[in-house]
DNA sequence: AGGCCACCTGCAACTCTTATGCAATTACTG
DNA sequence: CAGTAATTGCATAAGAGTTGCAGGTGGCCT
């Protein structure tokens, strides 16, 4: 659990012209730039990992947003585009940040079935052997991968 | 919600033998053969789709059967491996009859994010392009697969 | 600068799926 | 065919996700 925050100080506290831009970033989405929108955009922005709502409404826990609020700010980010809607087979949504290049989002995501730990495998790629019955989606790459699997930790762990 | 699933060739009306077999398969298991067991067995049986908890509550509301029941009935089968449970991403889980042969699973899924068609691709591999950090459960492809993305009907439906 | 109003928030309540405790019932064993 | 442990029915609950509505407010327009 890595926390590289550079700015090291409160969400709240970032440079005016990072503020700035995501002010924009909203806008240009059509989302007007509330403190709680802005917030959730910043956590996202910095946060290395997908996070589910539950945890966003523990980050704010402080914070007078209610959880109904922050639920609709992370709809409303994924519906202007700016974050995803991810679900890695936990049965939890979770959210990250759309990268500003457009679709990045075709490296698998490898999941372990134990720990439920999500790592990004860009190592990994899809390799077509046979082409009948392959979907549309799949030959274009708007799909996503997801590797279900045991960690090397987990692994380990329960090998007898 | 049209519900035409009134078994013409009833599902309680199977041979005898086929139902001394699913009697023999959920004592072999461990598991007694009560009559509701026998009609999930058997449905999950019939089924060429995983099939969601609340999908066998609606094929069986005409029965007596109560759905913390037939929820366990389930829950029992996968225990005794007669059925697997299986979570497609929309955080429904579905069950299927477990087949005979072992470890089928080696093919990737392809799931329709819209449908929720589960479809097998057999013709589809992963390819390793850099090996650091890949967990050495892909490398022994002790691995489920699963491809998330509109299907062709969907995909075409929903472009405008 | 200030007002307007569509968009947004807070609150409460709700759905849906999954899950469990317990008393009554029943499938299997001998 | 009775005894008993497994199973069921009912009630209930946790947890994630979702929504209706009344009141608040961001940002445009003057």
């Amino acid at each position: 659990m890595t926390t590289n925050i550079h700015a090291g100080t409160d969400m709240s506290m970032s440079t005016p012209d990072l503020e700035q831009f995501r002010k924009q970033r909203l806008r240009e989405a059509g989302l007007r730039a509330t403190p709680s929108r802005l917030a959730v955009l910043e956590l996202l922005d910095r946060s290395s990992v997908p996070l589910s709502h539950g945890e966003v409404v523990q980050v704010f826990r402080a914070k007078p947003w209610d959880r109904a609020t922050l639920y609709r700010n992370l709809l409303d980010l994924v519906r202007g585009r700016l974050a995803r809607r991810i679900d890695v087979g936990d049965r939890i949504w979770r959210f990250e940040i759309a990268t500003p290049h457009p679709h990045d989002t075709s490296h698998p995501h490898f999941v372990c079935t134990t720990c439920k730990q999500i790592s990004c495998m860009p190592g990994i790629d899809l390799r077509v052997i046979r082409s009948e019955d392959i979907p549309k989606a799949v030959q274009n790459q708007e799909i996503d991968v997801e590797i279900r699997g045991l960690c090397d930790i987990c692994r380990s762990r329960s090998k007898r």
